[in-house]
RNA sequence: GGGCCCGUGGUCUAGUUGGUUAUGACGUUUCCUUGACAGGGAAAAGAUCGAGUGUUCGAAUCACUCCGGGCCCACCA
């Protein structure tokens, strides 16, 4: 044990974090122990994306959901909490073309996927330090990343094994598109960004009159297939089943009724080309029209598009409008604002194109998947209804292929003589077809002849694996590690990741992947807005860390309510760094006065420490039943007051007087035994939350003591009912009434606290609180205590 | 347009199964160099709990309407 006397007298966290934290490293505290008999909490960690540096949202919720496995671990689970990185999506992608300067298009797939490899091993570990220091309590040797053998394999895995089942097809369809990353994405890679725009009322004609059409998009007039206006619409339906005559282009389109058409916007009628928009491929699909596509994969126009053919779509816009205006069949134009679906990663305009792309069929399992959301327990309960309506809004089945260089390839072949697929055999995986050969030979034709699949997989094709991923990190447990304990993850990814997840395991086993699902908030801006690097409001954690320390900022993160967005501002880390402060100088005093303490049991405890030790049984109680909902942030208010208002502002002051009082007698060993394990207490409730400086003091003195090497393995405290006493609490509560009078007379009349005074007056008979009065006495510095109407003081 | 969440002192926030003077922090003012603490301590000022209507003996808390903010989704001719 350190003499109280060696006790640095400041905190200086700068110093400490790095040094606790390889303590904990050295000490395997986190680790994952094979051989526990105790019962296992597995967590499906967020494998966050490898893109530069941890940001201020990843440090809130990741501390978040560390808050609640610190105290499972405190709580005697043995702690299944991976950490995994996932790096093979269009993100990572995108990061090693910039870190090196490089096309992934000039490359052969294998030679690429190679320098991905190699950039991701030299970023990785710094990228992970910043988790270390924030003191996220995952076992980091258990770690993947979403590329790795280990991956690709289940991942590819995981294709196969759908594909038996019949669950995935390859299939010519609309397709959402990117011409700029010039592949298809998922429906959720989608977002709406306003364009500047003009609104063309071009003119059609129908037995040689004009009928006229709004339309933002007059480059597709080649891809026009029909014309669409509402069937009770008495301007149109004289019309309907007759042929227009599409302008420039010249050739015949239908005129049909359609309930999707709008009589309210533009002239109410509307044409329909291959493909506009969503609107166009169902009606593509009901009404079965031709197909007609004058875009090609890279965004321009092609030989359908006429004279127009090799124009970039915008380019192609500008000349067509010219056109139109010449041969005056451009009635009036007016400039709009409109939403248009741009790719999130890039911000391109996307078009939907028709192409041969790799689906899991989903859509029929719509129930299934809203049974499975019913079966979880959901943390808050009410973020289950965006997954429900994200189910409900569903359209599209999962488009899984990208047409990529990175990423995990389809471990699959074609027969050159018949087109039919030629699945890797499981013993291969993890392959890549473009640099191997099937074990097998075409099933249907026996042709040898084969092409290898060039695309590779969607990212969330492999992400939605994580907790199998996870699982068989430790393949001779997984039956205890599969389904998992808890999913935690922020509210954003609900309707992708997590429900993405959702839908693999049922597939797969029919069993969802977890229990629980905690669900966090996200970290906005002073002003309530999101964080993003492009709008310069981003702010960086690490810079948080290097002023206030990471107690601080997590102390910071747990005052939101689970579930609940939390501006930042900067003042709030100086409350956490102030609550450090005062834990460091409390402790400080508590661990002089428990110098020479034995660990003995008192006789009997004096009335004030009875007192403090029923306020804290009851925090242990609410603090523990918080915790086991995830409401972190009510365990961190009550501790937090409990600490703060109770325990330093009174209690401490309650029995300096008998603690500075030498002799050995019962009522300081009284005194010290509730010191000891009331701080003890207090630490422990603190400890998921401020991990440093909870350790620290708890090294300085108590590990020796309770014989345990961290405070982070040593047990949650446990709730002493018998300590619980209402009625002493009152006696308790109104002598520190007593005192803050007290205090406040003294303020008022311009003295120090610590200045004696001759007798305080209580409102109360001496019977009733006679056993709290010497702690009074010593607290308010008085020489007596005189009985009478009201409170009051004389010097 | 739909769904969900939120709107509490200057700022951020607790409290929301309805019930005495609405929690705490930051900031402000005044005071205190007290034997844990000046990166401190004490005290004070500061909120008709977004607006309105209703239910009730009683509403920050329940219902409805409206206003404002955020997130997600849809539309986007």
């Amino acid at each position: 044990m350190a003499e109280a006397k060696e006790l640095p007298k400041k905190y200086e966290f700068k110093e400490s974090e790095p040094r606790i934290k390889a303590f904990w490293e050295k000490n395997k505290v986190y680790s994952f122990d094979k051989k526990s008999k105790a019962k296992i909490f597995s967590v499906d960690t967020p494998p966050p994306t490898v893109s530069g540096d941890m940001h201020l949202g990843h440090a809130f919720s990741y501390s978040q959901q560390d808050f609640v496995i610190r105290y499972k671990r405190m709580q005697g689970f043995s702690i299944f909490y991976p950490f995994g990185t996932d790096d093979n999506g269009l993100a990572t992608d995108k990061l090693v073309e910039k870190l090196n300067n490089v096309r992934s298009k000039d490359f052969e797939r294998g030679k690429y996927i190679e320098l991905c490899l190699k950039t991701l091993e030299k970023v990785r570990p710094k990228f992970i330090e910043d988790w270390k220091h924030l003191a996220i309590s995952c076992d980091f040797s258990l770690a993947y990343s979403t590329i790795n053998p280990h991956c690709r394999k289940l991942s590819q895995k995981s294709f196969i094994d759908l594909y038996n089942a019949g669950r995935e097809y390859r299939k010519e369809a609309p397709t959402i598109w990117c011409p700029f990353c010039h592949t298809a994405i998922a429906q959720v890679e989608m977002e709406d960004k306003e364009i500047e725009s003009t609104f063309n009322d071009i003119v059609f004609k129908v037995d040689g009159k004009e009928l006229i059409i709004a339309t933002t998009r007059p480059e597709m007039l080649g891809s026009c297939v029909a014309i669409f206006a509402h069937p009770d619409d008495k301007r149109y339906k004289p019309l309907f089943n007759k042929k227009a005559k599409v302008p420039l282009f010249n050739h015949e389109v239908p005129i049909l009724p359609d309930e999707k058409a709008d009589p309210e916007k533009g002239t109410g009628i509307v044409m329909c080309c291959t493909f506009g928009d969503q609107t166009d491929v169902e009606w593509y699909k009901q009404h079965n029209l031709p197909l007609v596509m004058s875009i090609d994969k890279n965004g321009k126009m092609n030989e359908k598009a006429g004279k127009y053919n090799g124009l970039a779509i915008k380019e192609a816009r500008k000349q067509i409008i010219e056109d139109l205006k010449e041969a005056k069949l451009l009635k009036n134009q007016k400039p709009i604002t409109h939403p248009v679906n741009v790719h999130e990663r890039c911000g391109t305009e996307l078009e939907i194109i028709n192409s041969k792309q790799w689906f899991i069929k989903y859509l029929d399992l719509k129930g299934k998947f809203l049974d499975a959301g019913n079966k979880l327990h959901w943390y808050p309960d009410y973020m289950k209804i965006r997954y429900d309506n994200w189910i409900a809004g569903l359209k599209w089945d999962w488009c899984i292929s990208r047409q990529r260089h990175y990423g995990i390839p389809f471990p699959v072949w074609y027969c050159r003589e018949c087109g039919e697929v030629i699945l890797a055999d499981e013993k291969q995986l993890p392959v890549d077809p473009l640099a191997g050969k099937p074990k097998n030979h075409c099933p249907k034709c026996k042709c040898k002849e084969i092409l290898p699949e060039t695309d590779v997989m969607d990212t969330w094709a492999t992400s939605s694996l994580t907790p199998q991923i996870a699982a068989s990190l430790v393949p001779d447990m997984y039956d205890r590690l599969y389904p998992m304990n808890l999913r935690p993850n922020a509210h954003d990814i609900i309707t992708f990741w997590l429900f993405n997840t959702v839908v693999k395991s049922q597939m797969h086993s029919n069993v969802n992947p977890w229990q629980d699902v905690m669900v966090s908030g996200f970290a906005l801006d002073p002003h309530g807005k999101k964080m993003s690097k492009s709008k310069g409001n981003a702010i960086k954690p690490q810079e948080m860390f290097e002023k206030y320390g990471v107690d601080a900022l997590r102390f910071w993160a747990a005052g939101s309510k689970l579930g609940q967005d939390l501006p930042f501002q900067e003042k709030d880390l100086v409350t956490g760094a102030k609550t450090v402060t005062k834990l460091w100088n409390a402790s400080k005093f508590a661990l002089m006065h428990l110098e020479d303490y034995d660990l003995k049991k008192p006789n009997r405890l004096e009335a004030s420490d009875r007192w403090l030790l029923s306020k804290l049984n009851k925090v242990i109680k609410d603090a523990t039943e918080h915790f086991e909902k995830y409401e972190y942030s009510k365990t961190k208010h009550e501790t937090e007051k409990l600490f703060w208002q109770v325990f330093c502002d009174n209690y401490l002051e309650m029995i300096k007087g008998r603690l500075y009082n030498k002799e050995k007698n019962d009522s300081r060993l009284s005194a010290q035994y509730t010191l000891y394990h009331s701080l003890l207490g207090i630490l422990k409730l603190f400890a998921p939350i401020m991990p440093y400086i909870t350790e620290e003091i708890y090294q300085l003195y108590f590990a020796d003591k309770e014989k345990c090497k961290s405070i982070h393995n040593s047990s949650w405290p446990s709730v002493d009912e018998s300590l619980i006493d209402d009625k002493l609490e009152e006696k308790g509560d109104y002598v520190v009434e007593v005192i803050a009078k007290v205090r406040k007379a003294k303020s008022e009349k311009q003295i120090s606290l610590g200045k004696e005074i001759k007798s305080v007056t209580i409102d109360k008979k001496e019977a009733d609180v006679k056993e709290f009065l010497d702690d009074l006495k010593a607290t308010a510095k008085a020489e007596s205590i005189q009985f009478g109407k009201e409170v009051g003081i004389e010097l």
